[in-house]
DNA sequence: CTTAAAAGTAACCTTTTAGTAACCATCTCA
DNA sequence: TGAGATGGTTACTAAAAGGTTACTTTTAAG
């Protein structure tokens, strides 16, 4: 609980921001990563493997790194079960749950809206 | 007004979203893409070098293309006066004033919960 | 003994995005 | 006449982000 948050951390120590108001983009930005979050939103808790199956495109690494990163911004928490072969699941921190309501009101504007750009 | 758009259209042609839900995060993310949005949100209307001034680090070439994009995307309007010195103003679409609440929601949570990254 | 399953890491490459620096056009004003 | 203001472009470079492939670990099952 100590080592979190370090992704965004480190753009806030570089002065990479000009406001607070600019902390969210970041955290959702990258390929995935709302995906991610709407499902383990939607799910309550999934695997890697279940995340994996979700989007047949993503790479394993890939995954692992846009995870690591919403895990790093405490996003989300990573569950490790002692067991072989290994368990993982994924599921929203409290944090993460409190972007659930952003989320959402960018897939409604983008189902609204994508009339507009497909002619 | 036909040949906006071109921006998301191109990812949409290429299938690189995995559904209409995915369409918002690209229109937004950049660097200093939100930020023009809010502002030409709470300014109205906006000159080229006003916009500069707001943002003393970004360079020329770099608001440009942002701009540039943001338009289109159908976010931005821009209206260029045959003055000299020339005089362009840029102003939000109806498309991207609906992207206010959005944009006002990232703010907000970002203000609320800078303080759980700054330790 | 070899294979499979789940999650992960490492080395490497490609694409995208952002940034630098220099340049242009046009008219006005000193 | 030549500097300045405004908005824009081009060519180039640097840094992120995303992706590919191959390898690791551990135990259970065939």
């Amino acid at each position: 609980m100590d080592e979190l948050r370090r992704e965004v951390r480190k753009k806030i120590g570089k002065g990479e921001f000009n406001c607070e108001k600019e902390l969210t983009l970041p955290i959702i930005s990258g390929k995935w990563k709302i995906t991610i979050i709407y499902y383990l939103g939607t799910e309550g808790t999934l695997r890697f493997s279940e995340i994996k199956r979700l989007f047949p495109k993503i790479t394993h690494k890939v995954l692992t790194t846009q995870i690591r990163e919403l895990e790093e911004d405490g996003i989300v928490h990573r569950k490790v079960f002692a067991e072989v072969p290994p368990r993982v699941e994924y599921s929203l921190t409290e944090l993460g749950q409190s972007l659930i309501p952003i989320v959402l009101a960018m897939y409604d504007w983008g189902k609204e809206n994508i009339k507009s750009f497909t002619k």
